[in-house]
DNA sequence: GCCGTTTGTCCAAACATTAGACACACTTGT
DNA sequence: ACAAGTGTGTCTAATGTTTGGACAAACGGC
C-alpha cells in the first residue's frame, strides 16, 4: 500500500464514520479526531501522510474561522503534510483564503467518495515530489532573469550572486529560451 | 505610481467601464478587452503588471471552461504575470481549480472596489518578490531533509548532491531547527 | 556624439564539491 | 549477543566554481 496514514478531523461522528469507511482500504490507516484540540499531538504520534480537516467546529459557528485557525496552526508546524479542507458551506472566499493559507485542496459536502480519494492521493503525491537542487536553481534563475528583462547585472544582484556567476550559469544551461514578458536584449521586434 | 499597467478582460462592456473607473487612478494604465481572443497579443504589447480575467465568455456558457482555458493559455506563456479571475458564478470547485491552474486570486461578482484593488495590488506585490538564490536553496534543502527524517544520505541523493556537500550546507546554516514530521536522529522520545 | 550602463572576456585567489576512505554508532535479524 | 547492513562524522587530494577586479567593446538616452 503506497499511501500511508491519514488523519481525519471532523466534529460530526457520523461523517467521521462515513469517511473512515470510504478511506479504509485505500490508506494504510485512518485515524480520526472529533476535535482539532489534540491535532498537533496526534500528528506527532501518527505522522500522517495527509490530513482531512473539517472547517467548522464549535456548533453554530460556521464562518470557518475555527478551521482556518487550525489549518494555519498545523501548516505552520508541519508544512510538509498536505491538508485537505472539507466544509458544508460552499464559500468561495473561504476556499480561496484556505488555499492561500497552505491548504492542499478544498472539498465541499456532500462529497463524492472517489473524488475525495483522488484529491487526497493527489495531495500526497504532490507533497512527496522532490526537485533536485540544480533544477530548482536553474528554474529560479531563469524566472528572475526574465523579470529583469534579461538584465544580468540586476538579476545577479537580486539573486545575491555575482554577475559572472550568473553569466556562467546561463551559459551552462542554454535550455528553455522562455519567451514572453518583455523581450530579452537583442530580440528583434 | 508604483503599480503599472493592468489588463482587464470581460465580455460585458458595462462591467469593463465600471472596473476601468474603479482602477484608473490606482494603476498607471488600464487596458480593456471584450474578448480574450487577442489577449496574448495585447499582453505582448502592453506588458501588464497584472491581468483581471472574467471566467465566462460566449454568452450562455457559464461553466467557466472558457475562462479556465484562457487562464491556462496565458499563464503558460506568461507565468510571471499574476492573473486574477472574476466570475458571477460563485463555484467553489471552479475557484479551487483556477488557483491550482496558476490564478493569483479569485473574486466573485458583485465585487467590492477596495477589495478588488487590494487583491490586484497584493498579486502584483507577490509577483514582484525575488528570493535570493541561497535562501531558496537553504529552504529547499531543509524541506527535503525533513521529508527524509533527517537521513542525509537519502536527502543528498534526492537533491542530486553528494552527502558531504549536504553535510556542509547543513553545518553552514544551523538556523531553523524545524521541528515536526518525525524525529531527527538522536532526538529523544 | 557623449556618458553612464551593461556585456563579454580574462585573471588569480578563495572557496565549494567531489569520490574515496575509514572508524564509529545505530538498527535489525537471528 | 552477535554479525550484517546502513548512516555518520571526519579527512584528503583533485577538480570545479565563485569571487572581485579589470578592460575593451557595445548599447541607450539625450
Amino acid at each position: 500500500m503506497k499511501y500511508g496514514t491519514i488523519l481525519v478531523i471532523d466534529d460530526n461522528a457520523a461523517i467521521l464514520t462515513a469517511v473512515k469507511i470510504c478511506l479504509t482500504g485505500v490508506f494504510e490507516r485512518v485515524v480520526t479526531l472529533t476535535s482539532p484540540d489534540k491535532a498537533l499531538v496526534t500528528i506527532a504520534q501518527e505522522n500522517p501522510a495527509a490530513i482531512l480537516l473539517d472547517m467548522n467546529f464549535s456548533l453554530g459557528v460556521n464562518s470557518g474561522q475555527e478551521g482556518m485557525m487550525w489549518l494555519s496552526a498545523i501548516h505552520r508546524k508541519y508544512p510538509d503534510i498536505p491538508i485537505v479542507l472539507i466544509t458544508a458551506y460552499a464559500d468561495v472566499k473561504l476556499a480561496v483564503r484556505a488555499l492561500k493559507n497552505g491548504a492542499a485542496d478544498f472539498v465541499t459536502k456532500p462529497w463524492d467518495n472517489d473524488e475525495l480519494i483522488r484529491v487526497l492521493k493527489d495531495a500526497i503525491d504532490k507533497a512527496g515530489e522532490v526537485i533536485p537542487l540544480d533544477q530548482l536553481e536553474t528554474e529560479h534563475v531563469r524566472k528572475v532573469l526574465n523579470k529583469c528583462d534579461g538584465n544580468m547585472k540586476k538579476a545577479a544582484d537580486l539573486l545575491g550572486i555575482s554577475r559572472q556567476t550568473l553569466y556562467n550559469k546561463v551559459k551552462a544551461s542554454p535550455l528553455t529560451p522562455l519567451r514572453g514578458e518583455g523581450k530579452l536584449r537583442g530580440e528583434g521586434e
